[in-house]
DNA sequence: TGAGCTAAAAGGTCATACCAATAAATAATA
DNA sequence: TATTATTTATTGGTATGACCTTTTAGCTCA
C-alpha cells in the first residue's frame, strides 16, 4: 500500500480543502501512476477519519473527473487519462444545431498549425507510431466503430509530436467531439479510404519535416470532413 | 417545480445510463436554465425511486462537473458555467515545469486568429462590452485580483464575438490557467499599464473591422505576457 | 494436477438518524 | 409602524450499520 496514505492524518489542516481535494492532492503528491490500486473505502475512512459516505462523495467527484476508476469486487484504481471528464468542456449545454459547425470551425484554427509543428518537432518513434495506427486504419474498414477509434488516435499522436501536453490534451476532445457525435455515416467506405489516403499522405509530410505541407494536407483533410457532414445534413434534411 | 421530474420515472429504462448521466439529461432536456433551482433531494430520491446516498452520489459527479452546485441550506441550484470542471484539461497531472510553456504555446497558437475572426463578426454590442471591461480594468489598478479577473474577461470577451461556443469556452480556460496559476507579480503596475494600452489597441481594431491588425496586436500582447514571467522566472531562480 | 466450489473482500446500495447552515415566519422592541 | 431579534422548518452534509453483487483467491476433492 501507498505510505502517503498510513502516514497523514488529513482531517482539513486548516487549507479549507474538500475532502476530494485532499485525496487527489494525495495521489498525485504520492506519486501513484495508472493502474496503481488505492486502499480500500473501508481502510481509507480510518486514516481519514470521516465515514465512509463523505468518503465515497469524495471518491465520486474524483471518479467524475475521471482520476480515479472503481471495479465492484477488485478495488479502485488510478485511472488512464487522468483527469478528463466525458464532456469536459461541458459541450452537452451547447447549442446543439451550430455545435457541429463550431466544433469543426474550432478544428480547423487549431490543427493545420499543429500539424505543421509537428513536423518540425517529430522524433522517430513518433513518426513510427504514426504510421502504424494509419496501417492499422487501412485495413480496419469491416469495423466502423475501430475506425473511428484510430481515426481519432491518429490526430491525437499527431498533436503529440508537439510536445506540448495542453494541446495534446485540447486536440483529442474537439476530435472526439465531431467524430464520435456524427450519425453513422453515409458513403462509410469511400470517406474512410479518402481519410486513410489523407493520413499518408500527412504522415509523409511529417516524417520528411515538411511543416507547409503538413498544415496545407491537415486543411485539405478537414475541408473533406466537413464536406462529407454537410452531405449527411442534406440527407437528413431530405428524409 | 419543473414538471419535468415529476412525470417521469427513470430507473434506467434500458439505456444503461448511470443515475447521474440521468439526471444530467434531464437538466439539459427540460430546459433549466442557470440559476434555477432543484427540486430538493429527498423529493429527488422519491422520484427517481433511488436512496438518498445513491441520489447524493449522482448528484456529486454532477457537481464535479460543474452542472450544479449546492449551498446548505438553501437549496441545490444549475451552475452557471455549465458544465465544466476546475480543472477540465486535467492539467493538474500535466509535467508542471512545462506547463506554463505549454500554455502560452496554446495560447499563442489560437488567440491571435480568435481576435482575427473577432473583428470579422463582432457585433455593436460586443465591441461596446470589451470597451466597458477595458475601462473597467484601467480603474482597477489598487486591486489585484479584480485586474486579474477583468483580463479574463477581456479575452473571454473577444473570443465570444466570434460567436463558437466551442472557442468561447477553451479560450477562458488556457487564459484562466495561465492568468492564476502565475505568482503574483512582479512589476505589476507596469505590466498591467501595459496590458491595458495594449487592450485598447486590441479593442479599437475589433471596432474597426481590422482583423488583421486584432491578430498582430494579440501576438504582440502574449509575446509581452511571455516576457514578463520569464522574467518571474529568473527572479525566482535567483531567490 | 486441475476443475469446481467456497468464503473472504471489495465496491454499490439502502435506511435512518442526526448535524449545520439558511431563510422565512414570528415575536419583541424602539 | 418599522425595524430588529428570535424562533422554526427546510435544506444540504455527515455518520452508522446493515445488506447486496461481483471478484478474487484459496481450498477441496476427484
Amino acid at each position: 500500500m501507498c505510505e502517503y496514505f498510513e502516514q497523514t492524518d488529513l482531517r482539513d489542516q486548516g487549507t479549507n480543502l474538500s475532502a476530494a481535494g485532499r485525496i487527489k492532492r494525495m495521489i498525485i503528491d504520492s506519486g501513484m501512476r495508472q493502474g496503481d490500486r488505492l486502499p480500500t473505502e473501508r481502510e481509507l475512512m480510518n486514516t481519514f477519519k470521516v465515514s465512509r459516505s463523505a468518503l465515497r462523495e469524495a471518491m465520486n467527484t474524483l471518479k467524475a473527473e475521471n482520476v480515479i476508476i472503481s471495479k465492484r469486487g477488485s478495488g479502485t484504481f488510478v485511472s488512464g487519462r487522468t483527469g478528463i471528464s466525458d464532456d469536459p468542456l461541458g459541450l452537452n449545454f451547447a447549442n446543439q444545431d451550430t455545435l457541429l459547425r463550431n466544433l469543426l470551425e474550432t478544428r480547423m484554427l487549431i490543427e493545420p498549425q499543429v500539424a505543421a509543428l509537428a513536423a518540425q518537432r517529430a522524433h522517430p518513434e513518433d513518426v513510427k507510431k504514426i504510421w502504424e495506427i494509419t496501417e492499422e486504419m487501412k485495413k480496419s474498414c469491416a469495423d466502423d466503430s475501430l475506425a473511428v477509434e484510430l481515426d481519432i488516435r491518429f490526430h491525437t499522436a499527431v498533436a503529440e509530436c508537439m510536445y506540448n501536453e495542453v494541446l495534446a490534451r485540447v486536440v483529442p476532445i474537439i476530435n472526439e467531439s465531431i467524430i464520435r457525435g456524427r450519425s453513422a455515416t453515409v458513403d462509410r467506405e469511400g470517406s474512410l479510404r479518402r481519410a486513410v489516403a489523407m493520413h499518408y499522405e500527412i504522415y509523409d509530410a511529417i516524417r520528411t519535416g515538411d511543416s507547409l505541407k503538413a498544415r496545407y494536407l491537415t486543411e485539405c483533410h478537414i475541408r473533406e470532413t466537413m464536406n462529407n457532414l454537410e452531405k449527411e445534413e442534406e440527407k437528413h434534411e431530405t428524409i
